[in-house]
DNA sequence: ACTTGATCATAC
DNA sequence: GTATGATCAAGT
């Protein structure tokens, strides 16, 4: 399968997997399905991206380059909401200048997102894909992203490490990622001097998903 | 129940 | 190590 060519073409195929369950669309890709994702967490993310024609991996910057969209699956509870936060991108850390909101990494990842929620199941294979809803920020949501990318971005370029927590952020937080806890980077500190930490990314909280979501009121397609 | 900090796999 | 894809699991 070729990658879709267009906005309206990859939409169709996105909407071709809505309704169906992860053990369909692995099935009619040749691909096992895992018993949990304990081990496997991108898979139903990688899964997605396949049954739409995106070839995974190897590329940096947005899945459709060409159309400037990410796509992102959310897993959803019966309800519809988040059952997690979304990872955005790495934080840049250290003494830097924080740009503007427009120019930030953040703004570019979240520009236009195509959101394919996963609905949950008793069983990993029995989760359906929900009704896929193509994003971009209202001027409200821009609004408190850019903010809140003010107030973050300004925290990590004074280099207060103590200061990098989750608990700032409205729609935007901060918090580790790496594939350890002892995992960690060189930074200057608020005193210059140089101090170790670990490696922080950005994620939108579940609240702020799950006010995008709410857009589309069935999440599932009858 | 929800949030924050920690973790898993793979490609390059 | 950085970036892709995220979820797990401890803490409150």
């Amino acid at each position: 399968m070729s990658e879709p060519q267009s906005e309206v073409e990859l939409l169709q195929r996105a909407d071709a997997c809505a309704g169906r369950t992860l053990a369909e669309l692995a099935a009619r890709l040749g691909l096992p399905v895992p018993a949990d994702l304990s081990r496997h967490k991108g898979w139903a993310g990688s899964l997605i991206e396949k049954a739409l024609g995106i070839e995974a991996h190897g590329r940096s910057g947005p899945d459709l380059p060409h159309l400037g969209i990410e796509v992102k699956t959310i897993p959803v509870n019966r309800s519809g909401k988040p059952r997690e936060s979304t990872w955005v991108c790495l934080a840049p850390v250290g003494s830097f200048n924080p740009g503007p909101w427009r120019t930030s990494p953040v703004r570019a990842k979240l520009a236009h997102v195509l959101w394919m929620p996963i609905l949950d199941a008793p069983t990993l294979a029995e989760r359906r894909v929900g009704v896929p809803l193509l994003w971009m920020p209202s001027a409200d949501e821009e609004e408190v992203l850019a903010q809140d990318w003010a107030s973050l971005s300004e925290l990590l370029a004074e280099g207060d490490v103590s200061q990098w927590h989750a608990r700032h952020g409205e729609a935007l937080q901060l918090r580790p990622k790496a594939a350890a806890a002892a995992d960690r980077i060189w930074v200057v500190d608020a005193d210059g001097e140089w101090v170790r930490t670990n490696p922080r990314g950005f994620y939108l909280r579940a609240r702020f998903t799950a006010s995008i979501l709410h857009r589309e009121a069935r999440l599932l397609q009858p």
